[in-house]
DNA sequence: ACCTGAACACCGTTCAAGT
DNA sequence: ACCTGAACACCGTTCAAGT
């Protein structure tokens, strides 16, 4: 890439950033260039999708929360890696508004800029859980596609204003199902 | 309403349940009115809102849906009615794909044509677990606010074309987990 | 190489004009 | 009363033309 290219290109990114931490992930990629003072065509010769922008956008998080599950799976005790492991998506789903749909959609599709990301969350996932269940730490009768599913809806339900002010609760509450841990009646 | 309007009323309505079965709750309101083969304009003052379209396209399945819950609220023994109630939403929510992000929208803002029939599934939500509670037939450490989030999360999940195949399990899980079950480990 | 204006086909909102 | 075409301000996509 030239210099200049990639100075707009960071330039673009910074703007977006702040455009898409206002308005969440369905901000107009219009509204975006406007800002950035740039041609409508130029952001998205940068990012032909919005997924291509969010990946670089989320790149950095992405990237901390895998290395994240790749320690957990060796250190911590299981049962308390996999709760981690949970808290620890809550935060990055909250990074963004919106991004859960997002990594929800593209979790479908090959062919978007964020599978490969969900692809590696999900494994994550389903090895944290095979290690806890291995240790008799979490419930047997699921597997790594309900938790991730499970992990997805919590992160979708603390995105929305309404359940937000509830959120440590629910995540406590998914944790400890997850966990399979005896609860007072 | 005159004869005429009435006519149109019922046709519109008839042509939306078929597109949005089709496309989901985002469905082009245009598109409703053009398969309609009416003005957008005229289904615009019938629907002034899409949430008012809605409210006209599930009120019969709202109306049987909290007549339901106040069916288990006297009949069913207190745990079994409030998993009865969590299926009996879940199937409610496959209605059409999207309205749950939609209940969930409107559950926010009194002004939606949506918001008296989310308040109503909220209330019947809590008088349901709240009763299990007493019976010590559901876990003593969430109210009602968590468990309507918990579904519609779970709503939310199940209309995730990746998620789908696991519903069924998804319920089972979170239905265990309200019901706070032990679990084999 | 890199950028951009402009045309395009969409969307929902609004309102003056028609029956 | 009820309907509707048309203008409006948006959206993302595409591409020929400019530096």
């Amino acid at each position: 890439m030239r210099a200049d290219a990639k100075k707009n290109y960071d330039h673009i990114l910074d703007i977006a950033r702040g455009v898409i931490a206002g308005h969440g992930s369905d901000a107009s990629m219009r509204d975006i260039a406007r800002r950035a003072e740039v041609g409508l065509a130029t952001l998205l010769r940068h990012f032909p999708t919005r997924e291509t922008l969010f990946e670089a956008l989320l790149c950095t998080n992405l990237d901390a929360l895998t290395q994240k599950s790749a320690e957990l799976e060796v250190s911590n005790a299981p049962g308390d890696a996999l709760a981690t492991w949970v808290a620890d998506w809550v935060a990055f789903a909250g990074s963004y508004k919106g991004v859960v749909d997002m990594m929800a959609a593209a979790h479908t599709n090959p062919g978007s800029a964020l599978y490969a990301s969900c692809a590696a969350v999900h494994s994550a996932s389903g090895r944290l859980l095979a290690r806890a269940q291995a240790a008799g730490a979490a419930r047997e009768d699921m597997n790594g596609d309900d938790l991730f599913a499970l992990m997805t809806a919590l992160g979708w339900a603390i995105d929305q204003p309404s359940f937000a002010p509830r959120a440590d609760h629910l995540v406590r509450l998914i944790t400890s199902a997850v966990l399979g841990e005896t609860v007072g009646k």
